[in-house]
RNA sequence: GCCACAAUGGCUCAGUUGGUAGAGCAAUUCAUUCGUAAUGAAUAGGUCGCCGGUUCGAGUCCGGCUUGUGGCUCCA
């Protein structure tokens, strides 16, 4: 019998029963053969040996696709945990998916037994012995009792585990030599197409991802289907580590941290101070424009004021403890965020419906005790300052505001040139309802509002649901550093549950007392987090921006001073500060004179520049930066971050 | 907090089976004024993260702590 495959351009083949996607690669070329990896049937994704039994959409995939590539990584675990099965016997396995960048797999040695990554290089020969056997991997549908006794007898403890909340009848087992491992699969034909293989690192990992359950032992590896991508994959992640803001905070002296001050409390160094500066007047300007009101408050608090917020209850024994005074009883406490004093502030005065929204900013230091092992340079620290701001407003005007929240958002990461960007709609879970406080009609409101706002404002946000604050649905934008990690930056919040512990209140068109809402946003989310994301996005695309100073120009003769002047004169209009040195004596190594050695930035003017308008750059330390149009220079001293900030209107 | 790894002058690193610390760059001084980072000469700079142990002797071995790195968990 026959059965129909339709392709994805839309054209139709026949094919006997039982044909595999192999082999329908095969009828169509030996080259596409040799390349795919996988298939997509019907929409799922299968094996290639897997027999195709009735009519069906086929889609094949190569390496280059995420489905592809999933299943080459995740047959790599595979192949992994068969050689930890021959190299650590009595191994038990958790889980091993395929992840964004290769695969790691959660296993259990065995009390005692440590696997450490000096210990990679004998797994790694293990599993290359493995792949030269070219072993076939090996599908079977198993009955949820015989999976059952088939890892119990095993002593697979985490495996059965998972078999007890499978389904009897869609349990399968994919097996490979003397490995076999409960998966639901896709996986490649055989262990040969690994033709590269290295692991990455080891790593505790909690047991189905619950701390209080056992710690098994991860361990990360990647593979290729080409001994060249992993090379060049491997030169891929050393170019992302000089682009971490760590390495370059510490070369050009923005940050820096000190045992003795304490971990997680960055200190900014005067250039680092500069940048957050220029950010922080930044956005000042915009919020100006936006009607916010600037405050100020204290670092600390009584403990009272976030006993009232509901904070001290949740965090307080997990944070800073209180500060003592010589008074008896007397406790503050370093605030953790900054709501609980703007709401002091408002409760300052009355207000009329006519006064709202009342925008208070400020940009805000907090501390949070973060446990130690999640901190992370300048984006996870125990101090930072959040460019906060609570928004107190009507409920009919929350749509409206947050919109202009977005908007500040929006004019940022346009100016600073954020554009891989992630927004996440975060709202209740859609079950547990009860750890939400507010009403149901507010709540529906509002995260109702907040997808009409994504959609009118045509931003494609992730819609996650019991991500939401217990006291009001969010969205945050999330942009990835260097290494591909995830940081969530600003955020927008709405909240009615502030205004409630507070009791705070505005009257009416009714002459009646009423309840505001507020809106926290921070579009920066912290100073800190932003500069250390900022300057991974920036570097190697404005190398220089980072520490704008002063320049000096050089004219090589007496004949190419007045052009130095001109430049001169250019720049300055500029706001850099410029000197001409047009001694004309003559030039080159009088750089290293001790006095112009304090000055960043060199540039020679002498006859090619004259005639094509540039000069020529060098930065002290940095060597030469090739001539370049005198405005291109400009923007990059001025920073072209900068001037795209005030071009924001 | 948990698992693994690491910590040597300002920076990047070397330091052989434990025998009393080394380089390059940066700094300082002098010379040099040559069109491109980083010219020559000289000087200075380290209780080898901290505490304890083993040893005749510890940067090196062992234990604890601190800090950092990769993950996990967390993330107001």
């Amino acid at each position: 019998m026959m059965i129909k495959i339709t392709f994805p351009d839309g054209s139709v083949r026949e094919y006997p029963q039982g044909t595999t996607a192999m082999q329908i690669a095969e009828s169509i070329s030996s080259r596409l053969a040799q390349d795919v990896v996988a298939a997509g049937v019907n929409g799922d994704t299968w094996d290639l040996t897997r027999p195709i039994e009735t009519d069906a959409s086929v889609k094949l995939y190569k390496w280059e696709d995420e489905e592809g590539k999933h299943a080459f990584w995740h047959s790599s675990a595979h192949l992994m945990a068969e050689a930890l099965q021959e190299l650590y016997p009595g191994i038990k396995f958790g889980i091993g998916p395929a992840v964004e960048n290769g695969f790691y797999y959660d296993v259990d040695p065995g009390d005692g037994v440590a696997i450490k990554d000096s210990d990679f290089p004998a797994i790694e020969a293990k599993m290359a012995e493995l792949v030269a056997r070219k072993e076939a991997i090996v599908r079977q549908n198993i009955s949820k009792a015989d999976a059952l006794k088939m890892f119990a007898d095993r002593g697979e403890t985490y495996k059965t585990e998972l078999i007890e909340e499978l389904a009897d009848g869609t349990i399968t087992t994919y097996s490979q030599g003397v490995f076999t491992d409960l998966c639901r699969g896709p996986h490649l034909p055989d262990t040969s197409y690994v033709k590269a293989l290295k692991l990455m690192s080891v790593a505790g990992a909690y047991w189905r991802g619950d701390e209080k359950r056992k710690q098994l032992t991860r361990i990360y590896g990647v593979t290729f289907p080409k001994k060249k991508m992993l090379d060049e994959y491997l030169v891929l992640l050393e170019e992302a580590k000089k682009r971490d803001h760590r390495k370059i905070g510490k070369e050009l002296e923005l940050f820096t941290f000190s045992q003795n001050v304490g971990q997680g409390l960055p200190l900014l160094l005067p250039k680092g101070t500069q940048l957050r500066l220029k950010l922080e007047e930044f956005l000042k300007r915009i919020q100006k424009k936006f009607g916010y009101l600037q405050v100020m408050t204290p670092h600390i608090g009584g403990k009272g004021l976030y006993v009232t917020s509901g904070h001290y209850a949740k965090y307080g024994k997990d944070s800073f403890q209180p500060i003592h005074t010589p008074e008896e009883g007397e406790e503050f406490l370093l605030k953790p965020m900054n709501c609980p004093h703007h709401c002091e502030i408002y409760k300052a005065s009355p207000h009329s419906y006519k006064d709202l929204p009342l925008r208070l900013a400020e940009f805000g230091t907090v501390y949070r005790y973060e446990q130690s092992g999640e901190l992370h340079g300048l984006t996870r620290v125990r101090g930072f300052t959040q460019d906060d701001a609570h928004i107190f407003c009507t409920p009919d005007q929350v749509k409206n505001e947050f919109i202009k929240v977005m908007d500040i958002i929006h004019i940022i990461f346009k100016a600073l040139d954020f554009k891989d960007y992630e927004a996440q709609i975060s709202l209740r879970d859609q079950e547990n309802r009860d750890k939400y406080i507010g009403s149901e009609e507010n709540w529906e409101k509002a995260e109702r509002e907040i997808i009409e706002v994504c959609k009118e404002k045509g931003i494609n946000a992730r819609v996650e649901y019991g991500e939401a604050a217990f006291y009001g649905p969010k969205l945050d934008f999330m942009v990835k550093d260097a290494l591909g990690r995830r940081w969530q930056l600003g955020t927008i919040q709405v909240d009615y549950n502030l205004p409630e512990r507070f009791q705070l209140e505005y009257v009416g068109a009714d002459n009646q007392k009423h309840r505001p809402v507020m809106i926290h946003r921070a579009p920066f989310g912290s100073m800190e987090r932003f500069v250390a994301v900022l300057i991974e996005h920036t570097a190697g695309k404005f190398p220089l921006w980072l520490t704008p100073d002063q320049a000096v120009i050089l004219p090589i003769s007496e004949k190419f001073n007045d052009y130095a002047h001109q430049i001169a004169a250019e720049l300055t209009n500029q706001d850099i500060r410029v000197i001409v040195d047009d001694r004309n004596e003559k030039v080159g190594r009088k750089i290293r004179d001790n006095e112009m050695k304090k000055i960043p930035y060199m540039l020679i003017v002498g006859e090619k520049e004259a005639e094509n308008n540039e000069i020529s750059v060098r930065k002290h330390g940095e060597g030469d930066k090739g001539s370049m149009k005198i405005t291109t220079f400009a923007a990059i001293l001025t920073e072209e971050v900068e001037k795209q900030m005030n071009d924001w209107q």
